[in-house]
DNA sequence: CATAGATATTTCAAACTTAAAATATTTGTG
DNA sequence: CACAAATATTTTAAGTTTGAAATATCTATG
């Protein structure tokens, strides 16, 4: 926690708390906001035109990225969600064909999962219709606030990236 | 789908997505990325400190921020989560004896949900500790990113402001 | 006053999510 | 090689979340 001098100039004894305290509070609070409202419009735009989900389009994104498959734990890590997550999530996409598990060499442990023909092609589909979703919900972000918003958004996280082990 | 000639100069037949509608994609991607992570850093301080979650969390703070209760429409629709959902959360806290639901005069359909003094106790503690956390989370975020950061999202939210009926 | 439509909430099924336990397999160490 | 520790994934239980259907009640209109 925190306790600062110069970041907390409560008086003695008391549990107010500082005004940059509150402001990161504030910012929290709305980045919470956005992220609620947006995500809101999108599950719904997903529902409706594709009648699929967000956690399903996350997942054939980063495999879109990683054509030659990723394992079960590469994907819980670059989507930040738990492995049995992924699990139930990749286990959906495979019943409707638009993904597969592939055997590891020398892992049997391990599996592979790669979008499928048919998952490659509806996922170049309905991505250039997302990309046009959110930018037609976020409108009234013109190119150098979108700027500004990365860099500072990119500050946080990178704060609060996990520490690698070397 | 916003095609406007000035923010769309994709060439004829093609179809690339303009240079602001990729920017303001990876400002989503980056809000959702930072959501994500500080609201895991979040929900597990809350259920190793206080054996709690954060949508109850919520609850308990729309609560407190109005004394005499709410309506569970009125949660709902502060909390910009379902119906169906805030029935099980009020629930869950009711058993832990934090809210009370109370008939509503002239309305037996209704009823409002109210911080017990047990709840505002808790909720007054945990909230200065969440408020800390919080600014921990953000120590890279000075005064005047928070300010622009606040007013930039603004401007989102707006724009998704779900319209009123007259 | 009857009753159709509106409103407030709950119930329900399905999906998502987590943390922890269980399984299966691999790797490193004696 | 044996086998303990590490790793990859799945399973499980509990909670969260949604959208739709079901209930209960209220309101307005004839």
């Amino acid at each position: 926690m925190n306790m600062n001098k110069s970041e907390n100039a409560t008086g003695p004894g008391g549990n107010e708390t500082s005004d940059i305290s509150k402001a990161r509070l504030r910012a929290w609070l709305q980045i919470l906001k956005v992220s609620r409202k947006i995500e809101g419009e999108l599950r719904e735009k997903m529902r409706v035109e594709f009648g699929s989900t967000l956690p399903r389009f996350d997942v054939l994104a980063a495999l879109y990225r990683e054509r030659d498959g990723m394992r079960m734990s590469e994907l819980s890590k670059s989507l930040m969600v738990s492995n049995g997550n992924v699990t139930g999530i990749v286990d959906r996409l495979v019943a409707e064909g638009l993904v597969v598990r592939l055997p590891v060499e020398n892992d049997r442990r391990a599996s592979i999962v790669r979008l499928t023909e048919a998952g490659e092609k509806d996922f170049a589909e309905r991505a250039l219709v997302h990309e046009s979703w959110v930018s037609d919900l976020f409108s009234d972000l013109s190119s150098s606030d979108a700027d500004a918003l990365i860099r500072i958004l990119r500050t946080i996280s990178h704060h609060n990236e996990a520490p690698h082990h070397d």
